[in-house]
Order: C-alpha cells, then sequence, then structure tokens
DNA sequence: TAGATTGTTAATCGATTAACAATC
DNA sequence: TAGATTGTTAATCGATTAACAATC
C-alpha cells in the first residue's frame, strides 16, 4: 500500500475538480450496492477517458486491483481522505448583501459539511445580530475572530470595490481557501487558493453561445 | 475592416470567459477616461499574457491598431456585440426550493441584462403565485410557456435527481443556454451549453487546498 | 521617419489519450 | 490458466507563449 505517499508530480486543478465527481458518483454506485468499479465504468458516467481516471487517482496511490477495478467503499474512503473531507470545516462569510444574505440561509454548505460559523458586514445595523445560527460580526475583527477560531475558509461576498481589501484581510487572518463571488479578480499569495463564482462572467458566456446559435439558425 | 468575418477556427470557450473579463477592464478603463490600451496592458491587469489578449481579440476580427493598441470604446463594443450583450435576454427558473428562491431575489441578473420571466415549481402552493414581478408556474408548463415567450436561456435549481427531467423539457422547448445549479452531470444535445455552477465541487476542491496546506505547515 | 504595437506564424508547454507490460 | 483491468510510459492533441514582419 503506497496510498500514503507524496504525489510525485505537480497535480493539475482539473484532476481535482475531477475527483470529486468521481466521489459523488462512487456515492451513488455504493447507494446502489455496486461493490466495484472498473475506471471504464466511471469514465462512461461522464464522457471521460478511462486512462484519465486512473491518471486521475494514480497521483495519489495504487487504489485499484488489476484485473478487477477498484473498491467503491475503499476508493470513496480514499478521496474523502485525499479532499480532505473527513473533518468538517468551519467558513466565514463576509458581505451579508443579496447574495451574501442569500447564501447564509442556503443549506447546501452544511449538507456538505461545511459550516458557516461567523458572518462579517460593516453595517452596523447588522452586527451583533444572529442569523439563524451565526453570529455577524464586524468587518474590521476578521482578523482577530478567523485567528481565535482557527478559520481556514472564507467565502466572499461582497460588492467589487471592496473585495481586495477583504481578501487581504482573510489572507492576514490565516485563511488558505477562498470562494469568491465578487466579480473581480483577487489578488492573493500563492499558498491561498480562490476559486471564483463569477455569475457575470458565466452568463456573459452563455450569452454568446445563444447569439451564435440564434444566428446560425 | 474585417470585423464582421466569421471565426476561422475553433474558438476556445476559455477564450469566450476572457472575453468578457477584458470586457469588465474595458468598463472600468472607460470610466476612467482611458481613450486607447495595449495588449501588454491588458493582460497585465490578469496576469495574462499579451499574446493571449491580441489572439482571443483576433478570433474575431481585427480590432487593434497598429503601434497604438485598443481604442477601449470601440473595443468595449465589439465585445459587447460579440457576447450578445447588446440585447436584454429572458430567462427562465426551475425550481424555487431554497437555492431557487435566493437566486429570484438576486439582483445581480437583472443588473447584467438577464432578466429572471417566468419561474417553476412543483409545488402547487407556489403554482400561481408572484414572487416580485416573476410569475410562477407549473414545471409541466415548461414547453409551452417556454416557446410562447421564445425564452432560450434557463437556470435549473432543481434536486439532482429532477434535474435531467427539467433538462429535457428546457431542450424541447428551444432553450439553448443552461446555468445548473444541481450537483449532477446533465446530458443535452450539442446545440445547447450548460454552465455548471456546482458548489458542491468548488467546495471540494478548496478543501483539498486547505488540507494540503494544513500538511504541509 | 523612429518607436510602438498589432496580427499571425512557429515553438513550447501541459494535459489528454493510446498502448501495453504487469498482475489480479 | 485465461480474461480483465490496472498503473505507467509514450504519442497526440490543444492551448499558451515567443517571435517577428506588417504597419500605424
Amino acid at each position: 500500500m503506497k496510498s500514503q505517499r507524496l504525489a510525485r508530480h505537480r497535480i493539475p486543478e482539473r484532476a481535482i475538480t475531477r475527483l470529486s465527481i468521481y466521489l459523488r458518483c462512487l456515492e451513488e454506485l455504493l447507494a446502489d450496492g455496486t461493490l466495484a468499479v472498473s475506471s471504464q465504468q466511471l469514465a462512461n458516467r461522464f464522457g471521460l477517458n478511462s486512462a484519465q481516471v486512473r491518471k486521475d487517482l494514480a497521483y495519489f496511490g495504487q487504489f485499484g486491483v488489476r484485473g478487477l477495478g477498484y473498491y467503491t467503499g475503499e476508493l470513496k474512503g480514499n478521496l474523502e481522505r485525499i479532499l480532505g473531507l473527513t473533518q468538517q470545516w468551519e467558513v466565514a462569510l463576509v458581505g451579508l448583501g443579496n447574495l451574501g444574505s442569500a447564501l447564509l440561509n442556503y443549506r447546501g454548505f452544511q449538507q456538505r459539511g461545511f459550516r458557516l460559523a461567523a458572518a462579517f458586514d460593516n453595517d452596523a445595523g447588522k452586527v451583533g445580530m444572529r442569523i439563524g445560527r451565526v453570529p455577524v460580526f464586524d468587518v474590521e475583527r476578521i482578523v482577530p475572530i478567523l485567528k481565535r477560531r482557527r478559520i481556514k475558509m472564507a467565502v466572499i461576498a461582497v460588492p467589487a470595490a471592496a473585495a481586495q481589501a477583504v481578501t487581504d484581510q482573510l489572507v492576514a487572518a490565516g485563511v488558505n481557501a477562498i470562494l469568491n463571488f465578487a466579480p473581480t479578480q483577487l489578488s492573493v499569495p500563492k499558498r491561498v487558493k480562490v476559486q471564483n463564482v463569477d455569475l457575470s462572467v458565466m452568463l456573459k458566456t452563455l450569452s454568446f453561445y445563444t447569439t451564435r446559435s440564434a444566428r446560425a439558425s
């Protein structure tokens, strides 16, 4: 068993993204009572190549059995470990405007083991409240509160103009993963990972393809 | 002026995504009163390569002036035209649960010229209501209503288990662009473009990098 | 004209896929 | 053992970057 060895190559981010997609599939297979699955079967589900599935997994270890495939439950456990899903993560949310409030009420985070543990806003009217179970603090207090609670992940839902300043605070507080809903490019040190959820960009991309279809027909 | 010519090469989706990022930048530059900008200046803003900026633009025409760069206003107009942003798009929203309701109240769509024109749910208690200005219909009526109103874009916010059935209805109704919030891979004909907004996958990716940072330190 | 920057071709890089020896 | 499928190397493909003639 070499599953604990460190990856020898730089791992492409797309491979990581695919791991969580494989994981979702394994959960379904396990629910169906499927005990083992081949890379070909996994690949078929997403229109991927079986070599890619094997390669993605091989970045992290040898999880398969030649001639048989992968044991569903065992692989699921390994992927959960690799992705860091064996622990519940506490997440800070910054910005309680239209979008931030929606996210605070969204149950998707909790369902997936990510607990919104603290919210921040610059509106004195909101500071001190509790929304659901989540306490609301002044943005000025990001650094001490996140440090004390050892929060390592944050969601940014402030206007684009304020996003970089907020990011700098989060970075200073030791955060190393940010889910960014602000429509702007954040500048962060290398140790920090940012995932942009830019609805604006996605809508414009869709608009392009729709326009194109309209022209073509 | 060859700006209207059809693209000769297949255009990578990433290039389209970058176009809308350039557009955002041009809006800022225009607000600052900057009349012209070089590919190098644009590239610097995002840590991209200037050749890439030029190449992305060149897929669609010759918009620059040698020795000078690109006229801000002119390029902005061209990008808006290419992306299909000169018209307001009507968008259908399917699913009024926790997430769908949040999206209905989210002002980001309207702000960007995408108008939520109709919502659909399978809960009889919601059907017939108006939320804000948006009428709520039964999901069974997707096809006739979208056809009649010629709606070409849709947002899916239903549970994963229902997403494919909803998609099939949208496709039958003539939709050709889908923003999918359901955590599942949708199968669609080639003419239809899907953008997945998979918070679950993004959170897991962040979890991976956070775990890794934690291990490294 | 001299300097600057485009548009485009060629070189490089990285990711995907094919192929196959190892082995269950 | 025979058949199947992994893990991994080599080949392919596509996207990014460098380089430079064209030209404002």
